[in-house]
RNA sequence: GGUCCCUUAGCUCAAUUGGCAGAGCGGUUGAUUCUUAAUCAAUAGGUUGCAGGUUCGAUUCCUGCAGGGAUCACCA
């Protein structure tokens, strides 16, 4: 049982205390990477010795292979492994026997030492002083096969990354892509901005909300599911370009693709429309793939995905009347219907706008390169402007990625009469049962009514593109922390 | 929420038709001064997710529950 080894360990940390160390120190002097070690001394050859460079490093240790006067052992830092040698000529023998018999697999170690490449070529570090950093009580995963019962993966996500080297590596190429993206956008002259996650009315998607309740004011309240609304307020106020990345929550089913607490960006910038927002956006993405995957041609899920400007444009209508034979522009409500029961995906609400969103949920797989589909119906568009020369048709994009909506674009409505009579059109889809229909938000109306410049748009879940750039299958696989039922277990 | 599948030692996995619950890693003890999934010897570690049922006998068959996964529905 773990609990025999979880006592072996209090008992040597009680053993290491009566000796007047202390198993869980303050400080260690860490002046190198595991990874600028070996960046810095890979041109060693086999068995060469470096005695006067000095080195030190820290980590957890991944592997000990003890023999009688010496050992080497595996530590791990975020920078990823090296390996270190400690012999008891060099180091004495009352440290040698200290190391034997004190230093276990997960404990964290930082050492002192010179580098050195092995006889069979491996770059390591000559111990010649250590110390023991924090004393484990648990045993590690596998050291082999490493961690793979995916409710401890998903509960203990910790557990998966000190032992899955992969699972770090995935969350650092994480919040690579966020800190490209910040890069990016602060190159252009975007401001990052904040807004409220509480709200009282939601709105700028279309999702059922979390409930919560502020007790200051005794009031119900939402959680956000978009942030739409908020920045575009910042836009009335005088910012020119604003962006925020942040949280968004929509109390939806999870899926492979969907989670109901996931990372959203959107960006607004002032006098620009959609086409501008589309140039921008594929710039963008582009950019965090060239640096992120080092290339535009990545692979997930063994398919190859090509980033390569530019990317398809295509007529949303066009694209469904080509795949199914419907016309969402000019079919009637019954035609429709009728081509959806034919594929047998009957949508609950059988207003318009949910006849539109179900058949291009039927060809939305067959999307893999990035793909802009353009001029959605106004019908389910209500915080997009009127396409400037068609009828019925906004001036929106969705970027599509291997049949996942990655991003969600408009030139923005900002005509106070027009907003307020779409409003109305997703009120009545409420009173009838639609309960992700938007809410009416007169202050957003008032914000409008001030003014707000023509703007460009974007909303963009990066949770997806990480999936993309990590070949992970499923989005919880790239969200640190995912949500997981609570636990029954009293001592987790 | 529906359907299907999974749950055995800390971890990764076995267990023939229903017939003594096993291995590797990890742990402990010992040997070992260039190992790298180190090696060698010895050893401890189990209420087989939980609760019932069928049976002489259940890890194995049945029912319920819990947790997890896949998929469908809702959604991005």
């Amino acid at each position: 049982m773990s609990d025999e080894i979880r006592e072996q360990r209090i008992k040597e940390v009680n053993e290491l205390r009566e000796q007047g160390v202390n198993p869980y120190p303050y400080k260690f002097e860490k002046t190198e990477t595991t990874g600028e070690i070996k960046e810095k001394f890979s041109y060693l050859e086999k068995g060469q010795v470096l005695e006067d460079e000095k080195v030190s490093t820290a980590g957890r240790v991944m592997a000990i292979r003890k023999q009688g006067k010496t050992s080497f052992f595996v530590i791990k830092d975020v920078d990823g492994r090296i390996q270190a040698y400690i012999r008891q000529d060099k180091v004495g023998e009352k440290d040698f026997s200290f190391f034997k018999k004190y230093i276990n697999l997960g404990d964290f170690i930082g050492i002192k030492g010179f580098p050195f490449k092995t006889h069979t070529g491996e770059l390591s570090v000559f111990v010649e002083e250590f110390k023991l950093l924090s004393k484990t009580l648990q045993t590690l995963p596998e050291k082999w096969h490493g961690l793979k019962d995916k409710e401890i993966i998903y509960r203990q996500r910790y557990v998966e990354m000190l032992s899955n080297d992969d699972a770090l590596n995935r969350f650092k190429i994480r919040f690579e892509i966020l800190k490209t993206v910040r890069e990016e956008l602060n190159k252009k002259g975007f401001i990052e901005v904040e807004t409220p996650v509480l709200h009282y009315l939601t709105g700028g998607a279309t999702a059922r909300p979390f409930e919560t309740k502020m007790n200051a004011f005794d009031a119900e309240m939402f959680m956000r599911i978009s942030l739409e609304l908020y920045l575009k307020r910042y836009l009335v106020g005088g910012f020119d370009k604003v962006y925020e990345i942040g949280k968004n929550f929509r109390n939806e089913g999870i899926s492979y693709k969907h989670h109901p607490e996931f990372t959203m960006m959107e960006l607004y910038q002032a006098y620009a429309d959609y086409f501008d927002i589309m140039d921008l956006v594929e710039e963008l993405v582009n950019t965090v793939v060239r640096k992120v995957a080092g290339k535009e041609v990545i692979e997930y899920g063994g398919k190859k995905i090509d980033f390569t400007r530019p990317w398809k444009r295509v007529v949303m209508a066009d694209y469904i009347k080509e795949k199914l034979g419907a016309d969402i522009i000019n079919d009637s409500d019954e035609k429709l219907l009728s081509i959806l029961e034919e594929h047998e995906s009957i949508p609950e609400i059988k207003e318009r706008g949910h006849l539109i969103d179900k058949l291009w949920d039927l060809v939305e797989d067959s999307v893999v390169n990035p793909t802009f589909i353009m001029e959605h119906p106004t019908i389910i568009s209500p915080l997009a402007k009127k396409h400037r020369e068609k009828e019925n048709v906004t001036e929106r994009f969705e970027l599509v990625i291997n049949g996942m909506e990655i991003a969600n674009a408009f030139s923005e409505l900002n005509d106070p009469v027009e907003q307020f009579k779409r409003f109305e059109h997703q009120a009545k889809l409420r009173e009838e049962g639609d309960e992700e229909a938007q809410m009416m938000d007169l202050d957003f109306i008032s914000a409008l009514e001030y003014g707000m410049p023509p703007t460009g748009g974007l909303g963009l879940g990066w949770d997806r593109i990480v999936m993309l750039l990590t070949d992970s299958p499923s989005i919880r696989d790239v969200i640190p922390f995912p949500m997981v039922r609570k636990s029954n277990e009293e001592n987790i």
